[in-house]
DNA sequence: TATAAAAACGAACGTTCGTACTTTTTTGGT
DNA sequence: ACCAAAAAAGTACGAACGTTCGTTTTTATA
């Protein structure tokens, strides 16, 4: 790999980590530069501009989400188990990155604030969710579940991040007890027996 | 009542009315003067601080969250009945702020920003939470609900968030279907018979 | 109506940030 | 080992922001 792709790909690394723990709109071109120990010039040349910065770090963040979350399940079978596997990993996705999930505070954070950063994330979160809907159409195909694919997906995305903001305000703990009760009961009434 | 504490209310609401529209930190000195028509300086020796404006508008965004929410509902009995009308009034006023609630954009905001911002912004959520905890208790001791209080507010917190997050995605419509049908089973699942 | 206090104003300062330029250093292929 | 290209650094600028200060205008009271 070429010099500037290796330190580029260490930048973003960083960047991920400085954009989570604060936000995408915190990040800022300097602050990031003496963290990952090179010059405010230097690092800008990178991304030519802090959009692009945010945007890079946006879709850095997706191929680790696709890593830590999504790969690790693809062959799982049946459906319904490689859903529950991937709940699981999904928090654990939440945890790995310190409590916090950049997609749910992008989304938060550029809600009313067009421009890409906010297409990016809108086109991220209806990916997932998709995905997900996917997987629970496939678990119902298979006669393992029943019901509303689209609303089952509702409640679980509601779920994880009703654990997150709980959380914060100590209503859930760190096993994320109330969001598993959730998640078994939501599953139990849309298990086909 | 003083002019100053006047007008004091008046650039309180408009000053809500643009922390919801972006942010809390969006909510700029000089901005807010221009669109309350008044000069920089002389706004901000109302507060003296931008934390305590931000602090202000968040005491002020309760002072409405209470008049539309919580009051109105006060006298209703049973609980049950209570209970979902608060949920309708609470979608109201989601809907009255233009589709956002400045608790949990601030909450997403301020997690990871110590302060006292922060420090408000939780008190008020918990306070929140523990009202409507009461609530759900109430309508247990009589008789009409069965179940875990917390759990059942877990439930209920989680899906008022992700009908706001799935509404931005598209994955919700305007009149809050997912969520009615989601508190509709969640309800009859926890109805004493 | 006189007057002190309260409220609002205008200009300026110090900082922070994104970005644009130029120059220096480093890299990698011949 | 040479040299063009890529990467990194250095410097500087303009805009935006929170905040301060001295002054002016408005308000409320006696």
């Amino acid at each position: 790999m070429k010099k500037g792709k290796q330190t580029k790909q260490q930048i973003l690394a960083t960047a991920l980590n400085v954009a989570t723990a604060t936000s995408l709109n915190d990040l800022t071109i300097g602050g990031l530069a003496s963290i990952a120990g090179m010059s405010k010039s230097g690092l800008f040349s990178h991304f030519n501009s802090k959009e692009n910065l945010q945007l890079e770090v946006l879709e850095y963040a997706q191929t680790i989400f696709i890593d830590e979350v999504i790969a690790p399940v693809n062959s799982v079978k049946p459906a319904l188990d490689r859903l529950l596997f991937t709940m699981d990993y999904w928090l654990d996705w939440y945890q790995s990155q310190g409590n916090s999930c950049i997609f749910v505070a992008a989304s938060v954070e550029f809600d009313e604030q067009p421009g890409a950063v906010r297409d990016l994330v809108k086109k991220l979160l209806q990916q997932w969710l998709v995905y997900l809907t996917g997987m629970v159409e496939q678990a119902i195909n298979e006669g393992a579940m029943c019901g509303d694919a689209e609303q089952i997906v509702f409640e679980l995305y509601s779920l994880y991040l009703g654990s997150q903001h709980m959380g914060w305000v100590g209503f859930e703990d760190d096993q994320h007890s109330r969001f598993k009760t959730a998640l078994d009961s939501l599953i139990s009434r849309h298990q086909q027996i």
